[in-house]
DNA sequence: CTAACTATGTGATATTATTCACATCTCAGC
DNA sequence: GCTGAGATGTGAATAATATCACATAGTTAG
């Protein structure tokens, strides 16, 4: 499926047209061109073509690319044809929220596990079923449930360690929500997601236009 | 303050770099190199020195950078100098976790408003003390409190609908956490953070390595 | 005061990413 | 079946970004 090396923003990209076409699939719209596709993506809608064409040709000329095959198409890239099994680790306000989020699920992400560090919240059950383990025994479970991804929600100074911890569960994927920095090795890849840092982004153009 | 046309990426970097000078500082390092706080971050030492080197001269030549003046001139770079005034939209669980979460308050950003759809909610008092207001009240609220910035913590459907209105009560920064893609004109600046992308991109790592 | 050392700031270079522009292919209508 | 309109796929051109490599300047020790 992967041929050349592909930039990680050409895989961000296919993850917003895959998002923009599942709307218009609702819309029940069969058919779009790169143009219609890219306005409403905001990208150059050669970008579109290029992005594609690194995994080969899924349009067709004269008349553009067909809604749903390309929606299968791009989940074959990114490797989404198959279910992901997550693991939340903090069950602050953030972890509990995310982990009730109905996101994940609609793009068939399962949670599987869920890790904290207050005994107070060790053996309560979660909306979705899932019963809160104590991060002691995150190596454990995180291998019995088959944990693909995990999710860090911890306050900024335990993220490191449970990072540690992750990687020695042989977990190769980490999206991190505490702001820091975590070091991993390099077989296991991590995505981070900070909104502060964005805030600071929107203050600076808001500070000297842009 | 602003010289050449600076990267967005820049800024970005610039927001991680200030993030973890914050931490150095709290473990007493007073002066630290571009070579040691790039493998911090994770980049490399002269990406450190050009993205400074935008905005002045901010080292010493044969010593590196003092932490404490570092932070204080990254603040100004971006505009961080200042108080900025934040409104939630769309109170649920993402939302509320959000408006309870310290990390805005760390960084100096202040909720001064929350608008919820829901009439249940209208009135309610959230533990920073704000009180919900309805959504159809937004534009006098967001002018009377002098927000800022607003963030879309809505469902999908709703999220175009309230920036119009955000944009209409003369916002021009939004942080979006709606998994679509908002149309807004040129003056507002949007960030989107959308966290089933970035599991999208570990997903597509896990299975095609990298 | 001088010399040796160290780490910055920056022009030159290399790399990567985006956009353009057009040849190529498909479909619809006659 | 032929023709014209329309949209893809892609090599070439451009733009943006990151890295290298070194001259420069500050610091410290003798």
């Amino acid at each position: 499926m992967k041929f050349a090396k592909i930039p990680m923003a050409t895989i961000v990209r296919l993850s917003i047209y895959m998002r923009t076409l599942q709307e218009l699939l609702e819309e029940d719209i069969e058919v779009i061109s790169s143009e219609r596709l890219a306005k409403q993506c905001g990208v150059n809608p050669a970008q579109i073509r290029k992005d594609l064409a690194y995994f080969g040709e899924f349009g067709v000329r004269g008349v553009g690319y067909r809604v749903n095959d390309l929606v299968n198409q791009i989940k074959d890239i990114l490797g989404l044809n198959r279910p992901w099994n997550l693991a939340m680790v903090g069950l602050g306000n953030l972890g509990s929220a995310l982990i009730r989020h109905g996101n994940f699920i609609k793009h068939g992400y399962v949670f599987t596990a869920a890790f904290d560090a207050d005994p107070q919240k060790i053996g309560k059950r979660l909306p979705n079923g899932l019963v809160i383990n104590h991060v002691s025994e995150l190596e454990e479970v995180v291998r019995e449930r088959e944990v693909h991804v995990g999710i860090i929600a911890t306050p900024a100074n335990d993220a490191q360690s449970v990072a540690n911890q992750l990687v020695l569960a042989g977990i190769n994927g980490i999206l991190n929500f505490a702001p820091v920095q975590i070091q991993v090795p390099d077989c296991c890849h991590v995505e981070n997601v900070d909104f502060t840092i964005k805030l600071d982004s929107i203050a600076y153009h808001l500070s000297f236009g842009s």
